[in-house]
DNA sequence: TCATAAACAGTAATTATTCCTACTTATCAA
DNA sequence: TTGATAAGTAGGAATAATTACTGTTTATGA
């Protein structure tokens, strides 16, 4: 894979933000520093950079959101303010262990929860 | 919600599979009965459904799958033969014990596998 | 420096899903 | 049992995210 100066400036667009943002999100951004950037480009790299593992995408949404930071951790969407944020929890673990009974082969695993965050929770009260 | 006799056979169609099939296979599945059936009836009916929790979606793939067991329980997809299948892990106790510290309203969970299903795994020895 | 494979921009195409409109049907009260 | 009406349906148009295509440009290794 090369990197292009495009390339690059996706990556570290995504690495750079905590946001998980979507493909539309990347293209507005990075649109700033290379005008002729185009929306296909952004998709073509974004399909890169997952193949080689760089990055990581979420689908549970409608969109798809990418996300920089490829730790083991999980997500957590807010349904009032439809932000995506980290969260730990001890996943692995229970796969490794309740897995091999199944006896399939897993690969990957990806914990994904919904509700209300704690801002939006205060903010209402 | 009423209950008409499309949406009966496209609820009646879910629960009696275990293939967690897409609006695709249950329309062509359903037009077996109701010839006249249209797809935008199919995707109507199922987020009816979803919506009063009579069945749920797998949003993972491209495409969106529907499964009519309700219970508590998570999916595991084969990257070889694509099935998708139902497996149970404690992730109920993770999500009670580690979720809280974290200040979220957490009203949903879901964890999503992927990897080699036993029967792919056997097939390629 | 050059050859070439990979990447790019721009645009067209694809595809899952939703929306719209006119018609039909289930339900419930009189 | 009959009407009124709100919900449902079929069929087709519209939407929107993503992918594919084409001709041009650029990164890379010899």
């Amino acid at each position: 894979m090369r990197f292009s100066s495009q390339r690059e400036a996706i990556l570290s667009y995504i690495r750079g933000v905590q946001s998980h943002p979507t493909a539309l999100d990347i293209h507005a951004s990075v649109k700033k520093s290379f005008p002729s950037l185009s929306l296909g480009t952004v998709y073509r790299n974004l399909n890169q950079l997952l193949e080689h593992h760089l990055i990581t995408a979420i689908k549970q949404d409608e969109v798809v959101h990418y996300d920089g930071n490829i730790s083991d951790h999980q997500h957590f969407r807010c349904k009032n303010c439809d932000s995506i944020i980290d969260l730990e929890f001890p996943v692995r673990d229970i796969v490794l262990e309740h897995g091999p009974r199944f006896g399939h082969e897993i690969h990957a695993y990806e914990l994904y929860m919904t509700g209300i965050c704690k801002n939006c929770k205060n903010e209402t009260k």
